[in-house]
DNA sequence: GTGAAAGCGCTAACAT
DNA sequence: ATGTTAGCGCTTTCAC
């Protein structure tokens, strides 16, 4: 192991003071040709790398963006980490990430943990845990300390910061306006995320297109719940009973049980049964039928976050204001709706 | 935003010196209980938290370590990635994450961006691209410089490090004894990731094992690719002919498309073709007829990996030694193989 | 038991 | 054009 090369041992290497390498290294107009060369070339020769940790409690910033993720193994969360992965290190930010498992004590771990320096600011989605409790104590402290947070997907009404959503409550409606244009009667909402707020407006975008088109809402063909046993257990009667024509899905799991049971009991899709789900990720296409989602657009929504709070970050603006932007999604009509 | 509290404010506070209050703070028995409890009190009131990249910078030590993983949608990874995170935040380490999306110049660029004292140690998979080019000097280089890396799945045989990996070879034996036993006679080979060692040591199992039972090996049966449109012809062809009655499909994407167009061809899973594939996720039991994989324990892979990186940063020894851990695939029979 | 001082590696205001 | 100095926030050795 070779030893770290330094400033200072460039500037003893090469007889000079460490603030003339310094600024020879940042091209300063101070610094003659002659020697800046000299410099540059021999720190390139040594691989001279500044230390990181050095510059950074000089100038009080880190380039480092801190994620909180609820749950990796979510494809919707995968492609949003991607999206600001990406835009991050194109404007030259780290990122730091934790997985709160949708435990509210994680999330507030980790905050405590990167904001004494560590990162310059926040990204996040709220975990279950919080929403339910509807905690915002720890988001509220964090911006008090100056750091800034941006939310996407779960956020908390009552935390003022900048947010990137999807329009929940909109998809519904275009789903179950879809499903009502292919000619289904009865239609179906299955939910196993009603405690979180996505899943609530999810559920009231469903009934608002009932209403506007004039059918009845009817509570025995809607399921919505927090546990997955007791829905698949009220789902399993619901398809039997073989009324229902078409679903709409407000999550993975949800639309795929819907379908495995309806194919187990030799239900037609998309000839008796057509399916709408929320997903992300390459698998809807892989079921047979693959299956018709609303996407979710999760790079742009992790692009556009980063975007956000690299924003907020270099401006110096003392007064800050707070946007929420919206990040359409889009209905990819699969087979599982495709009528022939 | 309130003016961050430091150790000298805190001295300033209590009227006293800067480097009392680091000793009080960290329970040193030269200083007085009164004194202590003082300032123990007075730092937890002012919710002081020490500025991590000015020990880091102090320590010469991070206490961090930089992950690069190829792709974040892979659940594969996913999953490692969620070990990795767990243990490491459970060492008291944060987790630098990159995505090298596959390509060689962005793995590089994250080790040379990282390695200037933002990281301790690497853990990381090799991309697609670094192994098709079996270019390695970019870990040497790092390794040179004294930080320890930890590849896992995909290593370099070349790089003498710590490397956690899966028995892809003993995992394809398994997988094709398992088919005869079931009564296969023509068991195909189908891997869209035959640039990657581990596409190749799981083809090489699928050849052993039919050599160990006498079987022959017929070239017709074996799709071997790198392209997944390439595959996705020859697979239509080879399913067409119905002549297989087994499938090793090495990849996701070839289990998925092999059971999909199986499905549309009319044919039965598994009582006329059985498949096994090498999947991670939670989706090969959504698929109906729900899919039997060889699981390769994603989260114990990681936790090992970010076991042995530990280990490493925190002994001091000079000469240190290199191990290759090998965790075991589990076979987990669902519907895809269970003949009735 | 408490404090002064040096230093981690870097930057930048201020000399020369 | 180059160098000196102070300081970012913390730890640690050495004085008192």
């Amino acid at each position: 192991m070779k030893p770290k090369i330094t400033l200072k041992q460039i500037a003893k290497d090469l007889g000079l003071s460490v603030s003339t390498v310094s600024k020879a290294l940042s091209d300063s107009h101070e610094i003659g040709d002659v020697t800046k060369n000299r410099v540059q070339e021999y720190a390139k020769l040594q691989n001279y790398k500044p230390n990181t940790m050095a510059k950074n409690l000089k100038n009080q910033r880190t380039n480092t963006i801190g994620v909180i993720i609820p749950n990796i193994l979510n494809p919707f969360f995968a492609k949003v980490f991607s999206g600001i992965e990406k835009a991050a290190n194109a404007k030259g930010y780290n990122v730091i990430t934790y997985i709160s498992n949708e435990s509210h004590n994680k999330e507030k771990q980790a905050m405590d943990l990167l904001s004494n320096g560590t990162v310059d600011g926040f990204i996040l989605s709220v975990a279950e845990e919080t929403q339910a409790k509807n905690v915002s104590s720890h988001f509220k402290e964090t911006l008090r300390e100056g750091l800034p947070i941006v939310m996407f997907d779960r956020i908390m009404e009552d935390v003022n910061c900048d947010k990137v959503i999807v329009d929940d409550f909109e998809s519904s409606v275009e789903a179950v306006n879809h499903l009502i244009k292919l000619g289904c009667k009865k239609i179906a909402l299955l939910s196993c995320i009603d405690n979180l707020s996505v899943g609530k407006h999810r559920a009231l975008g469903y009934e608002r297109a009932l209403q506007d088109n004039k059918m009845e809402i009817n509570k025995r063909y809607i399921i919505k719940t927090d546990s997955q046993t007791d829905f698949d257990a009220r789902l399993e009667k619901l398809i039997s009973a073989k009324e229902i024509d078409g679903i709409l899905a407000v999550d993975e799991h949800a639309s795929t049980m819907a379908m495995k049971i309806a194919i187990q009991k030799g239900i037609q899709i998309p000839k008796e049964l057509c399916v709408i789900g929320f997903a992300d990720g390459v698998w809807s296409r892989r079921l047979t039928p693959s299956l018709s989602t609303i996407s979710q657009h999760g790079p742009e929504i992790g692009e556009e976050a980063a975007k956000l709070l690299i924003e907020k970050l270099e401006s110096k603006s003392e007064t800050p204001t707070f946007k929420t932007t919206v990040v359409k999604t889009e209905l990819r009509q699969r087979d599982s709706t495709r009528r022939v």
